[in-house]
DNA sequence: TAGAATATGAAGTAGAGT
DNA sequence: ACTCTACTTCATATTCTA
């Protein structure tokens, strides 16, 4: 089934054969924030006096490069003339900034921006934001669009301190100036970010309130379930806020399959073999990024929008081996012509544990575990389970036991092991049911608390190994990767098992003990490649990046499932969403791999 | 002090029934 | 439209212990 996804507005439509082009509207526009939102850090180093240093070359060369992204000539060298060569992403955005404030009075409709925002929007203020590489026409055509529908004479304050970070920070994540301001306006200057966003997607659904979406009866099996994604007629603010709750029930939300087997799986019948991926999302450099499927509302529609409008794929790993794990991957990777690898891994719980067999009671019918997660239960539980079990004899124990045992089992992936004694499963257990080599996490002076930590996140081997299996054929001479938070390395096992060489790995990883897991694993399978360790993602900017793809060639798949924590159902204390802490560091894999992007293009033209 | 052990719900989805 | 039940979830904070 042949889908467009170049619907750009915040509500999308899977299935919408509007064919209008990629016009950059509504997407954030390349220029994502280094810092993460929030103004936390993260202990990473960030913001303006990031050693950005780049390596000295002539003008011309500089001034070479920026034109070749788009900028004019002599606007180039009037930047670097005031500013210097030395810091490649102050020119950047300056470059920007002079896009957006010179191109705005130019827009159809004669849409002005108020003279405040200008004002406000001067070069200085925008300056403490780094950004990766961005096309000015983003900024551009957002703001034409915008202005289309909603009031073009709107009064906008002079926006207060406040207000202007609120307003840098959502010009950094693409919107246009004047749809942050008008957010801002409308929703209250105490608004938080999340709740301007959300009104700005709401201006944009209600902008394409007039596009028909046709509604195509799909197979049961098919992704139909991610579309019907209605359009809003009413765009008044006020009305927004009253329907804001019924319009996230029915109307924008990305919905899961059902089955969970995204665009098909090994073992399954149904699959979808062909997608269309938006024009400015298309490879190389392909990339794969992966996270919960089960994430707070809307935090899946942005990270698609970020991510090029490209249809997540969600998928449950217990159509790949005997644990579920429900993820989301959104990748720019053909889909035909997948393989699983093998052998087969293990399909049932039986299967994976024979020994289990002889204590599983028959009223214990799970052929599945659950997902496998960062903590275990505890021996006091297990215990307190073996005494209602002896309590009730040798006979099958009543209803009400049966629940509270099974629901504990179920909750904490409980096995069989004795009789009436049932465990939690082993670090070992859970390398193998997620595809990693027996002992991948085991020594090198990690803890045992530690090895669940690092497991509990990792990527389930099988499932991501069929995904990555077509670029067997791509790249029989070995592939370049940069792996983002790559964790103990389950990108880099699958490919390895699918027997594709790895050429260069750069791999950014926090942990330390995760990157010697890493290490451990290279030298152990002998990889003839080069390895490289780097700690802080914040710290790969564009001329780290530059220098790594000068180096080692560029890069062919830009790998990595960014941090969970606050977007995962079992954390009860922050489960703040992609704004949150760690999670949104997701915003560094966007600026990250639109680097890698702007730097091929750059070099390829 | 590091590691281990333990306790700590809510949010979201889906389906059935009223 | 609403309520109710059933089910699942890449975690965190605190306390204990060697």
């Amino acid at each position: 089934m042949a889908e467009n996804n170049s619907s750009l507005d915040c509500s999308i439509d899977w299935d919408s054969d509007d064919d209008r082009e990629i016009d950059n509207y509504g997407l954030p526009s390349t220029s994502a924030s280094a810092t993460a939102p929030c103004g936390h850090s993260n202990g990473g180093s960030s913001g303006l006096g990031e050693g950005t240093s780049s390596s000295p070359g002539s003008n011309c060369e500089i001034i070479r490069h920026f034109v070749g992204m788009g900028f004019p000539e002599k606007q180039v060298a009037r930047v670097i003339d005031e500013l210097g060569d030395e810091n490649h992403n102050l020119v950047l955005e300056t470059l920007l900034t002079y896009s957006v404030l010179e191109d705005t009075p130019q827009q159809p409709n004669d849409i002005q921006v108020p003279e405040e925002v200008q004002h406000d929007l001067s070069l200085q203020e925008l300056r403490p934001v780094e950004s990766g590489h961005s096309s000015s026409d983003y900024y551009v055509n957002s703001f034409d669009e915008f202005s289309d529908t909603d009031s073009p004479s709107m009064e906008v304050e002079t926006p207060s301190p406040d207000e202007d970070e609120k307003l840098l920070f959502l010009t950094s994540m693409g919107y246009s100036v004047f749809e942050a301001s008008i957010a801002i306006e409308r929703c209250g200057r105490d608004a938080t970010i999340a709740v301007l966003t959300d009104f700005i997607c709401a201006a944009q659904m209600a902008r394409a309130s007039d596009v028909h979406f046709i509604e195509q009866d799909k197979k049961k099996h098919s992704l139909g379930s991610l579309s019907k994604l209605k359009r809003r007629k009413n765009q008044d603010c006020d009305a927004w806020k009253r329907k804001k709750h019924r319009c996230e029930e029915d109307d924008e939300l990305i919905r899961l399959p059902k089955p969970m087997i995204g665009f098909g799986v090994p073992t399954e019948s149904y699959e979808i073999v062909h997608r269309t991926i938006p024009e400015v999302a298309k490879g190389p450099p392909y990339f794969y990024y992966e996270n919960v499927a089960l994430a707070p509302k809307g935090v899946w529609n942005t990270i698609s929008r970020f991510l090029y409008d490209v249809e997540p794929e969600f998928v449950d790993s217990k159509f790949f081996c005997a644990c579920a794990r429900k993820r989301g991957y959104i990748h720019n990777l053909p889909i035909k012509n997948r393989f699983p690898l093998v052998p087969l891994p293990p399909f049932t719980i039986h299967e994976a544990f024979p020994l289990t067999k002889k204590w599983w009671p028959s009223w214990d019918t799970r052929t599945k575990l659950n997902c496998l997660q960062t903590a275990i239960g505890s021996a006091k539980m297990t215990e307190r389970i073996r005494k209602a079990l002896e309590e009730c004899g040798d006979n099958d124990p009543p209803m009400h036991v049966q629940k509270y045992v099974l629901d504990l089992c179920r909750k904490w992936n409980l096995v069989w092991v004795g009789k009436n004694k049932l465990a939690p499963l082993e670090p070992d257990e859970f390398e193998t049911l997620l595809g990693f080599p027996k002992n991948h996490t085991r020594g090198g002076g990690i803890s045992r608390t530690d090895r669940y930590k690092s497991l509990g996140n990792s990527f389930q081997v099988d499932t991501v190994a069929y995904h990555l299996s077509v670029l067997k054929d791509m790249y029989p001479e070995g592939i370049n990767v940069l792996s983002l938070f790559s964790g103990i390395g389950g990108a880099e096992v699958a490919l390895h098992r699918l027997g594709i060489p790895l050429k260069t790995v750069v791999e950014v990883e926090i942990s330390e003990a995760n990157r010697n897991i890493m290490r451990s694993w290279w030298e152990q399978t002998n990889q003839r490649g080069t390895l490289v360790d780097i700690a802080d993602v914040q710290q790969v900017d564009t001329d780290k990046l530059a220098q790594l793809m000068d180096l080692y060639g560029g890069f062919d798949l830009v790998v990595g499932g960014s941090p969970c924590n606050n977007l995962a159902g079992s954390n009860r204390v922050s489960r703040d969403g992609l704004e949150g802490k760690e999670s949104s560091l997701f915003y560094d894999y966007f600026r990250i791999l639109d680097s890698v992007k702007t730097i091929l293009a750059s070099r390829s033209s």
